[in-house]
Formats: structure tokens, C-alpha cells, sequence
DNA sequence: CCCTTATCTGAACAATGTACAGATACTAGA
DNA sequence: TCTAGTATCTGTACATTGTTCAGATAAGGG
């Protein structure tokens, strides 16, 4: 009541949260490519201008877009995630799963935020925040594998290879499917030959 | 000297594949978003307009060119796999650590160009002709691998998954890779894990 | 209440993709 | 060889884009 009143008129007042969302609406519907800084800014009801106080160019709004999408992921993998809790060998596997499924999942349900994900945009500031998402759905890929390797349900001599192996399939299988190279339900058989590949029994 | 003289002036005589070279020129040096119509017009001394005598329009251009790229990759291969030949196990296993290596080469030494290929741009005509192509490098692989059955240096349960797991592992790290999310040097150490996930004997 | 600072506007510029009417060169048929 | 017709390219034009910059407007602290 006090501070979000009638600013809109001339200072909109959180600008730069809505750059990022109404750039994610944009993306969402058309990708990367036909995205207009002036079209989001008329959207907001804003001048073009405006959105350089926030952002020195379009490349950089995207880069911030992508990165938020990074934390987007992760929220929806941990969702995922805490519904099959335990330390049984069963749950190890159900994790494990469960967290290539929902990377799968997400990027075939918005294929234009995967592309951004992983385009030339978000190379630039991949040094310090990125980093920490990027180890959160990291670390429970590694308790996952140590998990199936205490209950003696995996090959343990496998397991110095198997957190970069699981990774480079999960990523590979869908980078290739949504760029239309491989089925959908290639998918499920490549998570199966990686069951197989890394002696995981059922 | 009949044909090729002093069209030069007004036909060009070759404009098609002129175009898609000097596009190539261009994104290989800045990337696709970059790109410009006009730009490749002016290199080849020619009017904006004239490259839509050819393509429908600038997407169309990029596509073609991706084309061809899967072509090049394809030829870049071939080229390293035939130092390689042979039925013996050890030929059976260099040649698919080259199939590998080489598409990770490819990649490093022309990024702009992998991010093409595996764009939206190539996404549409990824009917027939492309097709083909891809299966060239597939069959070698497929041929690599029951190789590797045969000589018995390779666990035969897994032939099933095995070509899915390795395509899926050597574009998932090379995509990775070139997406600054892996080092350069966990490429090897990958194959490596998969030989041991594969059951690939030395 | 004023003055500094953050925030946004407005106009402007060069570059881009694309459309279209017309000019120019090539080619086949007489 | 001449002539029509077709393929190929030019020139101009238009809307849209990213980006810059001087100035207007609001917010907040002294």
C-alpha cells in the first residue's frame, strides 16, 4: 500500500523482474530468435529505453532470463524429487530416474527455454551463480549413485564414471530429441541402457 | 571459359552456392544470430534482394547451410576413419574412439557451427535428405560396435543399448563441452567411462 | 522544502528482413 | 540469326529492430 501505489504512471517500480518475465512469456511462445526488447517493452507499457537502465543490451536480458530458467529447473526437479525420499536401494533407483526423467520432461515441455538454456546467451556469466544451480540438481545426482552403491544395487567399480556418463545421456537423449534427431521415446530405452551399462539392478 | 566470363557484371552464375559459402564464412567466424542478409549480399557484390531468388528467406538460408554441415562432419569422419580400417579388435575399438573423438573435434574447432546444426533452423527439413546423412556416420558406428561383439572384446548384452548410450554420450558431452557446463578434458574421461560401462575390454 | 539521484521518456539513427516492380542477361524456337 | 520468353538480378521502399542520448519526471534524504 505504501510504496506500490499509483507509480505506475511514470515509475513502474519493479521494472526489472518484469523484463525478465514478460521476456520468459515471449520466449515461451516464439523462442529466442523473434524476440523484441520494444515489443516487451510495450507489453509492460514502457519505453524502449527503458529496459537498458536494467540491462546494457538484449543479449544480457536473455542471459538473465536463461539463468532464472536454470533455478526454474532445479525448483521442478526438487519437487520431483521430494516425493520419493528414503534410503532403500528402491528409492535410490526411483531418484535416479526421477531426476533424468524431469530434465527430460521439462525440456520437451518448453524446448524454447532448453534451447536458451543452452545457447551462445548464457556462455557469458556461467562463472559463480550458475555454478551453484548447476551443483544442486549435481549433488543429488551424486547421493543418488552413492545411495545405489551402499545397498550394493550398482556396479561400484562404475562409480567414478557414472556421474559424468548419466549426465552426457540424460543431456545428450534430450538435446537430440528436441532438436529432432532422436524419438521421444528413445528416451526411456537410453535410461534403460544406462541401467543396464551401469549394473543397475531392479 | 564458355560459361564462367563476364557474367560477372549482372549474373552471377553461381549465386546459390555462394551464398551458403559466405554465410558459412560468416558464422563461422560470428555465429548465427549475427547473421545478416545484407551483409552476405555485399561480400558477393550482389543485391539483398537477390538471395530471394533462392531461399524464401534468411531461416531458409541458415538451414541450408546446416545441411550442408552435417555433410562436412560427415566427410571430416570418414576422412579420419579410414586411417583405421581393419576387423581386428584393436581396429574395431580405434575406430570407435575416433567416431567419437572426431565428432568432439568437429564441435570444438567449429562451435557457431555445431549450435547451427542442432538449432531451430534445422529443425524443418529434417526429413529426407538429412536423414542420410546421419545414418552415414550411424552405420559406421553400427558397424564399429558388432565388430567389437564379434572379436568378443565387448559385453554382448549391451550391443541393444549400445549405440544409443554412445551417440547420446558423445554429443551430451560435446554439447556440454561447447555450452561451457563441462571442462574440455572430461570428453576423454567420459569415453573412457563408457569403454568401462560398455564392457570394452583393452 | 530543496536538491541530488534513480528512473523513465522521446526523438533519432543505422541496420535489418522482406516485398515488389522493373531492368538485364540468357535460351530456345523460328 | 533474329525474336520472344524466361530466369536472374537491381532499386526502391517499408516496417521493425537494437541502441544512444539529452531531457523530463518522480523519490528520498538533508
Amino acid at each position: 500500500m505504501t510504496t506500490a501505489r499509483i507509480r505506475d504512471q511514470y515509475h513502474h517500480g519493479d521494472l526489472e523482474v518484469a523484463l525478465i518475465s514478460t521476456a520468459r512469456k515471449f520466449v515461451k511462445k516464439n523462442g529466442l530468435e523473434s524476440l523484441s526488447l520494444r515489443q516487451i517493452a510495450h507489453e509492460i507499457g514502457v519505453s524502449p529505453s527503458a529496459a537498458y537502465h536494467y540491462f546494457p543490451d538484449r543479449n544480457s536480458l536473455l542471459a538473465a532470463l536463461g539463468f532464472s530458467l536454470f533455478e526454474e529447473l532445479a525448483d521442478y526437479q526438487d519437487r520431483a524429487l521430494s516425493k520419493v525420499s528414503g534410503k532403500s536401494a528402491k528409492a535410490a533407483r526411483d531418484r535416479f530416474r526421477t531426476l533424468g526423467r524431469t530434465y527430460f520432461e521439462w525440456a520437451i515441455g518448453e524446448p524454447h527455454f532448453f534451447n536458451l538454456m543452452f545457447s551462445d546467451f548464457c556462455l557469458i556469466e556461467s562463472s559463480l551463480e550458475q555454478e551453484r544451480e548447476k551443483n544442486r540438481a549435481y549433488q543429488t545426482l551424486i547421493r543418488c549413485l552413492d545411495d545405489l552403491v551402499e545397498t550394493g544395487s550398482m556396479n561400484k567399480q562404475l562409480r567414478g564414471s557414472a556421474e559424468l556418463l548419466s549426465w552426457s545421456v540424460v543431456h545428450g537423449t534430450t538435446s537430440l530429441i528436441v532438436s529432432g534427431h532422436l524419438d521421444r521415446d528413445d528416451f526411456e530405452k537410453a535410461l534403460d541402457g544406462l541401467d543396464l551399462a551401469l549394473g543397475i539392478r531392479k
